[in-house]
DNA sequence: GTACGTGCAAAGAATTTGCAGATAA
DNA sequence: TTATCTGCAAATTCTTTGCACGTAC
């Protein structure tokens, strides 16, 4: 469930230290819940924040991840994105456009067990690829003209 | 289910054209179920076959993913392995060393439909991520000493 | 004033591209 | 001979690192 603290909230309980800089990333990824690269937020923020660099949007993008405020997908064969949505749910890649979009999780018919075959499991993922609904239709639309 | 078609047979199928190194390339995979990166498949061909290229090797990845004689995963950050067992399994990365371990599928209580909120699922992926058996026996082995 | 944060520039790593020579149908 | 394949070198992209300056407690 996303609630709805704010950025500064988020980061209070990270124990991340508020500067400007981590505020706005922050907010972009509540903000945006369509998966951002780095290189999305860092294009997306630097035109109100001219001196920001890449480099601190990574630093920041890590402190997130490693405090638990931020997932780190890497579904993507190029980069990795991110999502402010650390709840367990499941990601769609569209192999035409590239965009990922969150789903619902499918439920597993059995718990899965803590450890398999002596591997202790701490995090489980669930994604699927395919064709999303806008590329269909783009791809209708095609066949029709 | 992994039968025991030859490299040869596999690229046969997939209509590729059976080169030396795409044969070397495809029997490697077969061999090692350890889900090699591009540089553990260049690295190991290397020495037999001095001529090789990594450009040649990720040309006959693509062929050979594309063609569906190969699986590309990209759990890993940094870069994708490849798998040579394109039946449906799950994975598993141990978060400490780095290494993929295969797994069986997990059963989803109900099927996976072909389409969800309109997008069209076509590939599934299950993965996870923790302490694989051997980190942990290293990591009690230190706390013993 | 000391520790922490930022951002530039350079380095590093993974992958792709362009192209010329080699190979195979 | 003609299309395909290979492999070098260069380019590109993503990410990390080193370091000096700035900021905050």
């Amino acid at each position: 469930m996303i609630t709805n603290m704010t950025a500064r909230k988020i980061l209070d309980k990270a124990d991340i230290r508020p500067s400007v800089q981590r505020l706005a990333v922050m907010n972009y990824l509540i903000e945006h819940r369509n998966h951002p690269t780095v290189d999305d937020i860092f294009s997306s923020l630097s035109p109100s924040m001219p001196t920001l660099s890449k480099t601190t949007v990574y630093n920041t993008l890590r402190l997130l991840v490693d405090g638990g405020a931020a997932q780190m997908l890497t579904i993507q064969e190029h980069n990795s994105c991110f999502d402010a949505d650390t709840t367990p749910h499941a990601h769609f890649l569209c192999k035409q456009c590239g965009r990922v979009f969150d789903m619902n999780f499918f439920d597993f018919k059995d718990r899965i067990p803590d450890e398999v075959e002596g591997h202790s499991i701490e995090e489980t993922y669930q994604f699927f690829k395919g064709t999303c609904r806008y590329c269909k239709n783009k791809m209708n639309k095609q066949f029709k003209d």
